[in-house]
DNA sequence: TATGCGATCTGTAGTAACTACAGATACAAG
DNA sequence: CTTGTATCTGTAGTTACTACAGATCGCATA
Protein backbone atom coordinates (compact mmCIF):
# COMPACT_ATOMS: atom_id res chain seq x y z
CA UNK A 1 0.00 0.00 0.00
CA UNK A 2 3.15 2.19 0.38
CA UNK A 3 3.47 3.55 -3.17
CA UNK A 4 5.66 1.40 -5.27
CA UNK A 5 6.67 -1.55 -2.80
CA UNK A 6 8.74 -4.38 -4.36
CA UNK A 7 10.23 -7.60 -2.78
CA UNK A 8 12.80 -9.80 -3.48
CA UNK A 9 11.89 -13.29 -3.14
CA UNK A 10 13.25 -13.91 -0.48
CA UNK A 11 11.04 -11.23 1.14
CA UNK A 12 8.31 -12.64 -0.29
CA UNK A 13 8.84 -15.95 1.37
CA UNK A 14 8.76 -14.88 4.53
CA UNK A 15 5.58 -12.59 3.94
CA UNK A 16 3.76 -15.69 2.63
CA UNK A 17 5.39 -18.22 4.73
CA UNK A 18 5.96 -19.77 1.12
CA UNK A 19 8.85 -21.36 0.87
CA UNK A 20 11.32 -19.61 -2.69
CA UNK A 21 11.72 -22.98 -4.26
CA UNK A 22 7.65 -23.53 -4.21
CA UNK A 23 7.37 -19.53 -5.31
CA UNK A 24 9.48 -20.45 -8.57
CA UNK A 25 7.86 -23.38 -8.93
CA UNK A 26 4.01 -21.88 -8.69
CA UNK A 27 6.06 -19.62 -11.89
CA UNK A 28 6.94 -22.49 -13.72
CA UNK A 29 4.22 -24.13 -13.83
CA UNK A 30 2.02 -21.00 -14.70
CA UNK A 31 0.17 -20.09 -11.30
CA UNK A 32 1.93 -17.35 -10.23
CA UNK A 33 2.96 -14.91 -12.97
CA UNK A 34 6.47 -14.38 -13.74
CA UNK A 35 7.61 -11.18 -12.51
CA UNK A 36 9.79 -8.31 -13.86
CA UNK A 37 13.39 -8.57 -13.40
CA UNK A 38 16.48 -6.63 -12.03
CA UNK A 39 18.90 -5.66 -14.25
CA UNK A 40 20.89 -8.34 -12.72
CA UNK A 41 18.03 -10.75 -13.46
CA UNK A 42 16.25 -11.10 -9.28
CA UNK A 43 12.15 -11.11 -9.55
CA UNK A 44 11.04 -8.57 -8.29
CA UNK A 45 7.44 -8.77 -6.51
CA UNK A 46 4.83 -6.27 -6.35
CA UNK A 47 1.62 -6.54 -3.91
CA UNK A 48 -0.26 -8.03 -6.65
CA UNK A 49 1.80 -11.18 -6.08
CA UNK A 50 2.17 -10.86 -2.69
CA UNK A 51 -1.96 -11.29 -2.66
CA UNK A 52 -1.81 -13.89 -5.22
CA UNK A 53 0.70 -15.77 -3.61
CA UNK A 54 -1.60 -15.24 -0.35
CA UNK A 55 -4.65 -16.81 -1.96
CA UNK A 56 -2.89 -19.87 -3.43
CA UNK A 57 -1.34 -20.50 -0.05
CA UNK A 58 -4.70 -20.46 1.91
CA UNK A 59 -6.35 -22.15 -0.34
CA UNK A 60 -3.99 -25.16 -0.06
CA UNK A 61 -3.94 -24.73 3.31
CA UNK A 62 -7.81 -25.18 3.22
CA UNK A 63 -7.07 -28.58 1.25
CA UNK A 64 -7.58 -27.35 -2.59
CA UNK A 65 -5.60 -29.18 -5.35
CA UNK A 66 -3.53 -26.83 -7.64
CA UNK A 67 -6.03 -27.74 -10.41
CA UNK A 68 -8.65 -26.29 -8.30
CA UNK A 69 -7.03 -23.09 -7.38
CA UNK A 70 -6.12 -22.87 -11.11
CA UNK A 71 -9.55 -22.87 -12.00
CA UNK A 72 -10.47 -20.61 -8.62
CA UNK A 73 -7.95 -18.04 -10.38
CA UNK A 74 -9.17 -18.29 -14.31
CA UNK A 75 -12.70 -17.16 -12.52
CA UNK A 76 -11.26 -14.25 -10.52
CA UNK A 77 -8.87 -13.36 -13.63
CA UNK A 78 -11.41 -13.70 -16.43
CA UNK A 79 -12.92 -11.56 -13.58
CA UNK A 80 -16.55 -12.19 -14.95
CA UNK A 81 -17.03 -14.96 -12.57
CA UNK A 82 -20.32 -15.19 -10.48
CA UNK A 83 -20.78 -16.08 -6.98
CA UNK A 84 -22.65 -19.48 -8.58
CA UNK A 85 -19.09 -20.78 -9.87
CA UNK A 86 -17.23 -20.39 -6.76
CA UNK A 87 -19.57 -21.54 -4.52
CA UNK A 88 -19.75 -24.38 -6.21
CA UNK A 89 -16.77 -25.64 -6.38
CA UNK A 90 -15.84 -25.13 -3.12
CA UNK A 91 -19.19 -26.72 -1.83
CA UNK A 92 -17.30 -29.77 -4.18
CA UNK A 93 -14.26 -29.39 -2.47
CA UNK A 94 -16.23 -29.32 1.19
CA UNK A 95 -17.75 -32.47 0.30
CA UNK A 96 -14.53 -34.44 -0.77
CA UNK A 97 -12.87 -33.00 2.60
CA UNK A 98 -16.34 -34.58 4.36
CA UNK A 99 -15.79 -38.06 2.26
CA UNK A 100 -12.19 -38.20 3.55
CA UNK A 101 -13.36 -37.18 7.11
CA UNK A 102 -15.18 -40.13 7.06
CA UNK A 103 -12.73 -42.23 5.93
CA UNK A 104 -10.11 -41.61 8.24
CA UNK A 105 -12.65 -42.23 11.34
CA UNK A 106 -13.43 -45.58 10.08
CA UNK A 107 -9.77 -45.95 9.45
CA UNK A 108 -9.04 -44.64 13.16
CA UNK A 109 -11.77 -47.12 14.34
CA UNK A 110 -10.69 -50.49 13.47
CA UNK A 111 -6.80 -49.00 14.55
CA UNK A 112 -8.20 -48.40 17.72
CA UNK A 113 -10.65 -51.65 18.02
CA UNK A 114 -7.56 -53.51 16.55
CA UNK A 115 -5.17 -52.48 20.00
CA UNK A 116 -7.93 -52.49 22.39
CA UNK A 117 -7.56 -56.16 21.52
CA UNK A 118 -3.87 -56.71 22.37
CA UNK A 119 -2.78 -57.06 26.25
CA UNK A 120 0.02 -55.32 24.81
CA UNK A 121 2.56 -58.14 26.48
CA UNK A 122 5.70 -59.47 25.12
CA UNK A 123 3.84 -62.24 23.06
CA UNK A 124 4.61 -62.71 19.59
CA UNK A 125 1.32 -63.63 19.07
CA UNK A 126 -0.67 -60.65 17.77
CA UNK A 127 -3.87 -59.87 17.51
CA UNK A 128 -3.54 -56.87 15.47
CA UNK A 129 -0.97 -58.56 13.16
CA UNK A 130 -4.11 -61.03 12.57
CA UNK A 131 -6.33 -58.61 11.70
CA UNK A 132 -4.32 -57.14 9.27
CA UNK A 133 -3.74 -60.55 7.41
CA UNK A 134 -7.80 -60.94 7.49
CA UNK A 135 -9.28 -59.96 4.33
CA UNK A 136 -11.54 -57.44 5.24
CA UNK A 137 -11.65 -55.58 2.09
CA UNK B 1 -5.49 -74.28 1.52
CA UNK B 2 -6.21 -76.78 -1.62
CA UNK B 3 -2.47 -78.44 -1.59
CA UNK B 4 -0.46 -76.66 -3.68
CA UNK B 5 -3.09 -73.49 -5.84
CA UNK B 6 -0.98 -71.61 -7.58
CA UNK B 7 -1.70 -68.19 -9.17
CA UNK B 8 -0.91 -65.78 -12.02
CA UNK B 9 -0.58 -62.28 -11.52
CA UNK B 10 -3.95 -61.33 -13.07
CA UNK B 11 -5.71 -64.23 -10.62
CA UNK B 12 -3.77 -63.09 -7.49
CA UNK B 13 -5.15 -59.27 -8.79
CA UNK B 14 -8.80 -60.49 -8.68
CA UNK B 15 -8.20 -61.85 -5.73
CA UNK B 16 -6.99 -58.83 -3.82
CA UNK B 17 -8.59 -56.18 -5.49
CA UNK B 18 -4.50 -55.03 -6.57
CA UNK B 19 -3.49 -54.51 -9.33
CA UNK B 20 -1.45 -55.74 -11.50
CA UNK B 21 1.21 -52.95 -11.96
CA UNK B 22 1.12 -52.64 -8.41
CA UNK B 23 1.68 -56.09 -7.46
CA UNK B 24 4.61 -55.57 -9.66
CA UNK B 25 5.99 -52.68 -8.11
CA UNK B 26 5.82 -54.09 -4.89
CA UNK B 27 7.95 -56.84 -5.75
CA UNK B 28 9.99 -54.11 -7.52
CA UNK B 29 10.33 -52.66 -4.06
CA UNK B 30 11.08 -55.39 -1.91
CA UNK B 31 7.84 -55.43 -0.28
CA UNK B 32 6.47 -58.42 -1.78
CA UNK B 33 9.33 -61.51 -2.69
CA UNK B 34 9.99 -62.43 -6.08
CA UNK B 35 7.88 -65.64 -6.51
CA UNK B 36 8.94 -68.30 -9.49
CA UNK B 37 8.20 -68.42 -12.89
CA UNK B 38 6.99 -71.06 -14.89
CA UNK B 39 9.16 -71.95 -17.73
CA UNK B 40 7.94 -69.49 -20.17
CA UNK B 41 8.46 -66.12 -17.58
CA UNK B 42 5.07 -65.96 -15.98
CA UNK B 43 5.38 -65.12 -11.79
CA UNK B 44 3.13 -67.89 -9.88
CA UNK B 45 2.12 -66.90 -6.52
CA UNK B 46 1.41 -69.06 -3.94
CA UNK B 47 -1.33 -69.18 -0.78
CA UNK B 48 1.83 -67.16 1.28
CA UNK B 49 1.75 -64.38 -1.29
CA UNK B 50 -1.47 -64.14 -1.40
CA UNK B 51 -1.72 -63.18 2.59
CA UNK B 52 1.05 -60.88 2.41
CA UNK B 53 -0.48 -59.03 -0.33
CA UNK B 54 -3.82 -59.21 1.56
CA UNK B 55 -2.30 -57.88 4.42
CA UNK B 56 0.04 -54.74 2.49
CA UNK B 57 -3.29 -53.85 0.66
CA UNK B 58 -5.64 -53.98 3.72
CA UNK B 59 -2.54 -51.76 6.01
CA UNK B 60 -2.99 -49.23 3.23
CA UNK B 61 -6.73 -49.30 3.53
CA UNK B 62 -6.27 -48.24 6.55
CA UNK B 63 -3.79 -45.29 6.14
CA UNK B 64 -0.45 -46.98 6.62
CA UNK B 65 2.70 -45.80 4.58
CA UNK B 66 5.00 -48.69 3.01
CA UNK B 67 7.46 -47.87 5.02
CA UNK B 68 5.47 -48.41 8.19
CA UNK B 69 4.62 -51.42 6.16
CA UNK B 70 7.81 -52.12 5.84
CA UNK B 71 8.79 -52.31 9.52
CA UNK B 72 5.03 -54.45 10.27
CA UNK B 73 6.56 -56.95 7.77
CA UNK B 74 9.87 -57.06 9.12
CA UNK B 75 8.46 -57.66 12.28
CA UNK B 76 6.57 -60.47 11.19
CA UNK B 77 9.16 -61.96 8.70
CA UNK B 78 11.99 -61.82 11.85
CA UNK B 79 9.46 -63.91 13.84
CA UNK B 80 10.47 -62.99 16.92
CA UNK B 81 7.99 -59.65 16.96
CA UNK B 82 6.62 -59.09 20.11
CA UNK B 83 2.85 -57.49 20.49
CA UNK B 84 4.09 -54.82 22.11
CA UNK B 85 6.24 -53.75 19.15
CA UNK B 86 3.02 -54.03 17.10
CA UNK B 87 0.96 -52.45 19.37
CA UNK B 88 3.32 -49.00 19.58
CA UNK B 89 3.27 -48.59 15.99
CA UNK B 90 -0.53 -49.13 15.61
CA UNK B 91 -0.71 -46.61 17.98
CA UNK B 92 1.63 -43.89 16.49
CA UNK B 93 -0.25 -44.76 13.17
CA UNK B 94 -3.86 -44.10 14.81
CA UNK B 95 -2.61 -40.76 16.15
CA UNK B 96 -1.54 -39.93 13.06
CA UNK B 97 -5.14 -40.51 11.60
CA UNK B 98 -6.42 -38.74 14.38
CA UNK B 99 -4.44 -35.72 13.80
CA UNK B 100 -5.56 -35.03 10.06
CA UNK B 101 -9.05 -35.87 11.37
CA UNK B 102 -8.79 -32.67 13.49
CA UNK B 103 -6.98 -30.66 10.92
CA UNK B 104 -9.87 -31.83 7.68
CA UNK B 105 -12.80 -30.81 9.97
CA UNK B 106 -10.86 -27.59 10.97
CA UNK B 107 -10.94 -27.28 6.93
CA UNK B 108 -14.38 -28.24 6.76
CA UNK B 109 -15.44 -25.81 8.83
CA UNK B 110 -13.89 -22.96 7.10
CA UNK B 111 -15.07 -23.85 3.92
CA UNK B 112 -18.66 -24.17 4.98
CA UNK B 113 -18.47 -20.66 7.07
CA UNK B 114 -17.00 -19.00 3.59
CA UNK B 115 -20.04 -20.39 1.87
CA UNK B 116 -22.65 -19.60 4.54
CA UNK B 117 -21.42 -16.28 3.74
CA UNK B 118 -22.05 -16.49 0.11
CA UNK B 119 -25.66 -15.52 -1.22
CA UNK B 120 -24.93 -17.52 -4.22
CA UNK B 121 -26.47 -15.02 -6.99
CA UNK B 122 -25.13 -14.12 -9.85
CA UNK B 123 -23.08 -11.32 -7.98
CA UNK B 124 -19.65 -10.90 -9.31
CA UNK B 125 -18.53 -9.85 -5.80
CA UNK B 126 -17.64 -13.30 -3.88
CA UNK B 127 -17.55 -13.54 -0.47
CA UNK B 128 -15.57 -16.79 -1.13
CA UNK B 129 -13.00 -15.42 -3.09
CA UNK B 130 -12.72 -12.22 -0.50
CA UNK B 131 -12.12 -14.93 2.03
CA UNK B 132 -9.56 -16.68 0.08
CA UNK B 133 -7.29 -13.68 -0.55
CA UNK B 134 -7.28 -12.89 3.48
CA UNK B 135 -4.20 -13.53 4.89
CA UNK B 136 -5.47 -15.84 7.92
CA UNK B 137 -2.33 -17.88 8.43
C1' DT C 1 39.63 -1.52 -5.21
C1' DA C 2 39.47 -6.12 -3.71
C1' DT C 3 37.04 -9.52 -1.41
C1' DG C 4 33.97 -11.86 1.15
C1' DC C 5 29.35 -13.17 2.07
C1' DG C 6 24.58 -14.04 1.66
C1' DA C 7 20.84 -14.02 -1.55
C1' DT C 8 19.48 -15.34 -5.81
C1' DC C 9 19.79 -17.63 -10.34
C1' DT C 10 19.07 -22.02 -13.55
C1' DG C 11 18.51 -26.69 -14.18
C1' DT C 12 18.05 -31.20 -12.75
C1' DA C 13 16.86 -34.95 -9.76
C1' DG C 14 14.61 -36.88 -5.80
C1' DT C 15 10.24 -37.89 -2.89
C1' DA C 16 5.58 -41.33 -2.36
C1' DA C 17 2.83 -44.63 -4.32
C1' DC C 18 1.44 -45.71 -7.93
C1' DT C 19 -0.30 -45.67 -13.07
C1' DA C 20 0.30 -45.85 -17.99
C1' DC C 21 2.16 -46.89 -21.69
C1' DA C 22 5.21 -49.43 -25.73
C1' DG C 23 6.90 -53.26 -27.73
C1' DA C 24 7.98 -58.07 -27.10
C1' DT C 25 6.60 -62.83 -25.76
C1' DA C 26 3.61 -66.82 -23.91
C1' DC C 27 0.06 -69.73 -24.31
C1' DA C 28 -4.67 -71.59 -25.03
C1' DA C 29 -8.53 -72.06 -28.34
C1' DG C 30 -10.33 -72.56 -32.95
C1' DC D 1 -1.54 -71.67 -38.03
C1' DT D 2 -3.70 -67.77 -36.56
C1' DT D 3 -5.93 -65.03 -33.28
C1' DG D 4 -6.58 -63.14 -28.94
C1' DT D 5 -5.63 -62.42 -24.30
C1' DA D 6 -2.32 -62.38 -20.61
C1' DT D 7 1.95 -61.46 -19.29
C1' DC D 8 6.72 -59.71 -19.66
C1' DT D 9 10.39 -55.67 -19.23
C1' DG D 10 11.54 -51.07 -18.99
C1' DT D 11 10.61 -46.40 -18.95
C1' DA D 12 8.09 -42.27 -18.17
C1' DG D 13 4.25 -39.68 -16.16
C1' DT D 14 1.51 -38.16 -12.02
C1' DT D 15 1.14 -34.42 -7.61
C1' DA D 16 3.18 -30.89 -5.07
C1' DC D 17 6.93 -29.96 -3.73
C1' DT D 18 11.98 -30.20 -1.91
C1' DA D 19 16.93 -30.50 -2.45
C1' DC D 20 20.70 -29.95 -4.32
C1' DA D 21 25.01 -28.11 -7.56
C1' DG D 22 27.34 -24.66 -9.58
C1' DA D 23 27.11 -19.99 -11.25
C1' DT D 24 26.02 -14.86 -10.38
C1' DC D 25 24.56 -10.63 -8.08
C1' DG D 26 25.12 -6.96 -5.21
C1' DC D 27 26.19 -4.95 -0.86
C1' DA D 28 29.40 -4.05 3.03
C1' DT D 29 33.75 -3.94 4.70
C1' DA D 30 39.15 -3.88 4.72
Amino acid sequence: MTGKTTLLIGALSKRTGCNIETIRYYERIGLLPAPPRTPGGRRLYSYTHLKRLTFIRRSRQLGFHLGEIRELLNLVDGGSYTCDEVRELTLTHAGEVERKIVDLQRMSGVLRKMTSKCSGGKVPDCPIIDALFQDNK
